[in-house]
DNA sequence: CTAGGGTTAG
């Protein structure tokens, strides 16, 4: 009978059943009735539940097991204290650790271990690394647990020196490692530890491809995202909301919203954060009305939207231009469920606003907005106001974000652009004296071109590429065609103040124009060409690549910062409109 | 037996 029962708990991974079991026991008064001064089916289900992911149900049933004067194992401790992690609760942990202690219970490489991830999770990483170095014995595990909160910190050189250092290695060490890349933006560094890892005869699982897929949708490197899809379905990965998501994402950010459709109409279960990502992505390539309509969906099925997903409708709005639609959207988001807008909603709608023109009600929701606007507020309504020439409001716009960020470069450089675009030089000049007084440098564009599966990166001038010449060349062939299509380099947005033909010339090097003139050289004819931009695209851009889609007939995908223009024919999606 | 790695916004 006992063993049946702890049998049952132990192999059962559904909270619910678990409740039910628990109701069973109970209600025979078999709880906390135990042998050896040890409660044994307590035991059990504390840690059945922490291993079910439902740690909120561990720790009223340790909090009994204490009043109950029965005694915890170290076994039961690994579990509580795996609990305290998810939850996370610090203080129980805490107590659970000073308790260990004053029964003087063996602390062996599980609790050791289980400690470390603790502290971890609910205090500093030196609190954990202390641990670790006073453990008297370490495997795997611990190092594993101390690359990943090293990861979690940020602290990726100390993560790769106990990679580096640890005697060996398995599959959760190298995802652990690659998972901090992803996170930390250093997406090349992912990639490159994944092809290590794989070297070194190490087959992925699904959790180290979704951080891998991160790193894809990062750098916009669509060959190797399709890979990772290729390789789940040829190994009978299954697809769970995690993948799913990662693979949406993935399609979304590397221009193939319809491929991440298809993911996601295929996934079984759709959570929160699925749906977001969708209606996120759909709206990153201007596609408001089918994003919405998403949404609505998503809000029919009993999935219930958080703020999160509300900045992700707002944004579609924005980048389709539904003013109305996001107005009301922001609306219901209080109305309807009782979320109260943060600053970034506030940013969504004065971007929403500013964008379609309608300066002076941004400015109106900047003004009396609750809180104090911040500096991507300020941001979206200067963007706006540039779009829409207003000087005067850019100005003051840029007053407050000067304050601001003291030494941000992109709010001196769009204010010098303003200046420049509207013919006040001296004014340009003052702004770009200021910047070098400050020793404020301009942050470079960037553009990144997945060419057969490798990345290549331009910056703004940049020289530096083995085919340089070959593209300089190709750049003013390029720039003859397009002239006889009607192209005029567009000047005003450059701040330098030199000669007409440097300008060209300043023009001409821009990170995107070597990137496509690259992609042009390097690919076959008609082949659709991807590129991820660090910065919003600059006019003169824009019109040279809608250009460029036309007389060499490829489509162009371009990822800016904040969304995506398809070239094709001559046009983009973005209808002029970013 | 037990512990360690995962997705979205700005």
């Amino acid at each position: 009978m006992n063993s049946n029962f702890s049998r049952l708990i132990l192999r059962c991974s559904d909270p619910k059943h678990l409740r039910e079991i628990q109701a069973v026991l109970i209600s025979g008064g078999l709880l906390l009735s135990g042998s050896f001064g040890v409660a044994f089916f307590h035991n059990a289900l504390i840690r059945a539940y922490a291993r079910a992911s439902s740690p909120c149900s561990s720790i009223p049933l340790f909090s009994d097991l204490l009043r109950s004067g029965l005694l915890p194992d170290s076994h039961t401790f690994s579990f509580i204290l795996k609990a305290c992690s998810l939850v996370p609760a610090r203080l129980t942990g805490l107590s659970a650790h000073a308790l260990a202690v004053k029964l003087g219970l063996d602390f062996d490489l599980f609790v050791n271990n289980a400690l470390i991830h603790f502290h971890s999770v609910t205090g500093t990483v030196s609190d954990a690394r202390g641990l670790f170095d006073r453990s008297p014995q370490r495997d795997s595990v611990s190092y594993n647990s101390m690359i990943s909160a090293y990861a979690r910190v940020g602290d990726l050189s100390s993560a790769r020196e106990l990679f580096d250092e640890m005697p060996t290695r398995d599959v959760i060490s190298w995802s652990a490692m690659i998972a901090g890349y992803a996170q930390g933006g250093r997406s090349k560094e992912a990639l490159r530890l994944f092809t290590q890892m794989q070297a070194e005869g190490f087959a992925p699982g699904g959790k180290t491809l979704v951080s891998l897929l991160a790193a894809c949708a990062h750098m916009g490197a669509l060959e190797q995202g399709k890979w990772v899809h290729g390789y789940l379905r040829s190994n009978g990965i299954k697809i769970d909301v995690f993948l799913g998501t990662a693979l949406i994402d993935m399609y979304a950010k590397c221009g193939e919203v319809d491929l991440g459709l298809e993911v996601f109409d295929e996934m079984p279960k759709k959570n929160l954060m699925a749906w977001t990502t969708m209606i996120k992505g759909l709206g990153m390539h201007g596609r408001g009305v089918e994003a919405l309509k998403l949404f609505s969906e998503m809000e029919r099925s009993g999935v219930v939207p958080d703020d999160i997903a509300f900045i992700g409708a707002l944004c579609a709005c924005t980048h389709a231009g539904l003013v109305d639609r996001g107005r009301h959207i922001f609306d219901s988001m209080t109305r309807s469920y009782g979320i109260i807008p943060k600053v970034e909603h506030y940013g969504c709608m004065v971007d929403l606003l500013a964008r379609n023109g309608l300066l002076n009600e941004a400015k109106e929701i900047v003004e009396s907005m609750p809180m104090k606007p911040d500096a991507s507020v300020w941001g979206a309504f200067m963007a706006g106001c540039r779009f829409h020439r207003n000087v005067e409001l850019a100005e003051y716009a840029v007053k407050h974000l000067i304050q601001l960020e003291p030494d941000t470069s992109g709010v001196y450089v769009l204010l010098a652009n303003i200046y420049a675009a509207s013919g006040r030089h001296a004014d340009a000049k003052m702004v770009r004296y200021l910047m070098k007084k400050k020793r404020i440098e301009k942050t470079p564009g960037c553009t990144l071109v997945e060419i057969q599966g490798t990345v290549h990166q331009f910056l703004v001038g940049d020289s530096s590429h083995p085919r340089i010449e070959d593209i300089l060349v190709k750049w003013d062939e390029i720039e003859g065609q397009i002239r006889s299509e009607g192209y005029v380099p567009n000047k005003k947005e450059v701040l330098l103040d030199i000669n007409e033909d440097e300008k060209d010339d300043a023009l001409s090097r821009h990170s995107e124009k070597l990137a496509i003139a690259f992609a042009l050289i390097s690919t076959e004819a008609g082949a659709t060409i991807r590129l991820v931009k660090n910065l919003r695209v600059c006019t003169d851009c824009h019109d040279a690549t809608k250009l460029i889609s036309k007389v060499y007939e490829r489509e162009i995908v371009v990822r800016d910062r904040t969304r995506f223009h398809l070239f094709k024919g001559g046009t983009c999606t973005c209808k002029d409109f970013w």
